[in-house]
RNA sequence: GCCCCCUUCGUCUAGUGGUUAGGACGCCAGGUUUUCAACCUGGAAACAGGAGUUCAAUUCUCCUAGGGGGUGCCA
């Protein structure tokens, strides 16, 4: 056994966690477990205008809410600054880098200028050999570093495999901005070093940085880790993952309703494959994930996949989890649904988290679906329950109502025999009896079985529900 | 514009130089049924296009098209 496996996730503190970033979080996390390493935290803070506190807490907050927990505490990248920006420091020192006086419109002419002529828009090295004489008194200048000319820089990608990149694509990128301080790309090559990062498993966004990276990693003589850059999370539309769609925070999923076990089951299954399989427990995922197993192709966010592993997992998942998650949720949106969260409320979900479990695809639909219990008489009937309250139907509920208030036990088994003999007696259908005594108990055409709604509700409110429709 | 990456059912994907190209979600039809959901059975549905290599290409190579990413003193 050589090295220990490091990996990182490594996002920049502009927004909240969102679903592509909880992916890469996700398979740097797999990946350190699946091999008995560890999985790093690293904020790239590095550019303070647009880092906030705000988004650090964000995504912080859905990481754990995933249950992907990191080792250790977070690297701020902005702390280790002067640690940067020595190495800045040495690599001029050593005839690696250079300073570099350009105003931002003569590089911005550069870049129109060779744009209109076809060649690849790049800083054309102009203080690179020049006499630093030159330099003109009052500009301050950047730090460039010296890159390659010639050749080709190959990025050996576990994921996209050998990748090529001519050095003449690649300018000298800046290592010091002009006020000092250190530019991402410094950043992350000393911090993925001084961290002892063995695998960065990043978005395809970065592919191309990675090949300058790769060029300051041989440059200052360090070990390089091994890349896997993963396809991007597309939305529905196939376009890029905006607002609408998947760019949300995850905790938008919470708040939809979703299981953090069924978005990783997800999001897992979003460009990595093991043959045919479909479901995953964190133990299997553990033992099989791994880098060869990912795709190159970008995927497609999907939410009705989403919604359909969800259900495996709410019909899968303890009661006590179930009703964890619900209590997680926030307070207004419970209210929103009903949920006014008091003592015996919960108790009563709890009581029907086994009839409502099977047919509800997201948390909101088990408070949904527990509704009528929360409902205060007399219930206000919707339209198709006022509907089926016909003459006829109340006539029906009315000689029924006596049956059941002669009933010895009120529980499942004992009323579904008193109903039926009843239906029997009468030589009528079960839907005839059933759907009017629904719409009685619960105010609409939808709920679970009718002698769970009749136990669930008890004798009293039960006949009490009856009585206000004779 | 320039560079890089990608392309199997609608979607996520498996797969191989010779397969009836498999699974999942969704969809359609039927069954079951007290509603809804679930469940059962069946069905429609894909190798982007064109060359080349080969006895044989979905699979290997090239081109085209389409999609994505990058192209910052952002990360």
């Amino acid at each position: 056994m050589t090295n220990p496996i490091v990996t990182r996730f490594a996002p920049s503190p502009t927004g909240f966690l969102h679903i592509g970033g909880a992916r890469t979080a996700l398979f740097n996390w797999l990946y350190a477990k699946a091999k008995g390493g560890r999985m790093l935290l690293r904020i790239e803070d590095t550019d303070r205008r647009r880092s906030s506190e705000e988004a650090v807490e964000a995504i912080l907050a859905g990481l754990k809410w995933l249950e992907l927990d990191w080792d250790g505490e977070p690297v701020f990248q902005h702390a280790h600054q002067a640690r940067h920006r020595e190495i800045a420091e040495a690599l001029l020192a050593e005839g690696m880098a250079y300073k570099c006086y350009c105003s931002s419109e003569e590089l911005t002419e550069m870049r129109e200028k060779a744009r209109a002529e076809g060649r690849p828009p790049v800083y054309d090295g102009r203080w690179r050999d020049r006499d630093p004489g030159d330099a003109p008194p009052d500009v301050d200048p950047v730090i460039r570093f010296k890159s390659p000319r010639e050749g080709e820089t190959v990025i050996d990608d576990a994921v996209q495999g050998p990748v090529r990149v001519a050095n003449s694509e690649l300018d000298d990128l800046i290592l010091l901005r002009s006020d000092g301080t250190p530019t991402y790309m410094l950043s992350v090559v000393v911090d993925d070093h001084d961290m002892g990062i063995t695998h960065v498993i990043r978005g395809d966004d970065h592919l191309t940085n990675a090949a300058r990276q790769l060029q300051l990693f041989v440059a200052l003589d360090w070990q390089t880790p091994q890349f896997s850059h993963v396809p991007l999370i597309h939305g529905s539309d196939g376009a890029k993952l905006s607002k609408r769609h998947g760019a949300l925070g995850v905790e938008a999923y919470r708040d939809m309703g979703y299981l953090p076990a069924a978005l990783r089951n997800y999001l897992v299954r979003l460009g990595w494959s093991h043959g045919d399989d479909e479901i995953f427990s964190t133990e299997e995922l553990i033992k099989w994930f791994d880098l060869d197993a990912i795709g190159r192709a970008p995927a497609r966010f999907d939410f009705a996949k989403l919604e359909s592993l969800n259900s495996h997992y709410i019909n899968t998942s303890p009661d006590e989890t179930l009703i964890a998650a619900i209590r997680a949720l926030p307070d207004q949106l419970l209210n929103q649904h009903g949920l006014v969260g008091d003592t015996e409320n919960w108790q009563k979900l709890t009581r029907a988290l086994p009839v409502l479990k099977p047919r509800a695809r997201t948390l909101i639909d088990i408070i949904e679906g527990a509704r009528f219990l929360f409902a205060t008489r007399p219930l206000t009937m919707d339209a198709k329950a006022d509907k089926i309250l016909s003459d006829q139907s109340v006539e029906v509920l009315r000689e029924l109502l006596a049956e059941l208030e002669t009933s010895a036990a009120w529980d499942v088994p004992s009323l579904e025999r008193d109903v039926r003999g009843f239906i029997e007696a009468n030589d009528i259908k079960m839907g005839a009896v059933a759907q009017p005594l629904r719409a009685a108990l619960t105010g609409g055409t939808t709920s679970p079985g009718i002698f769970d709604v009749l136990a669930l509700l008890g004798r009293d409110e039960a006949l009490e529900r009856i009585r206000d429709r004779l």
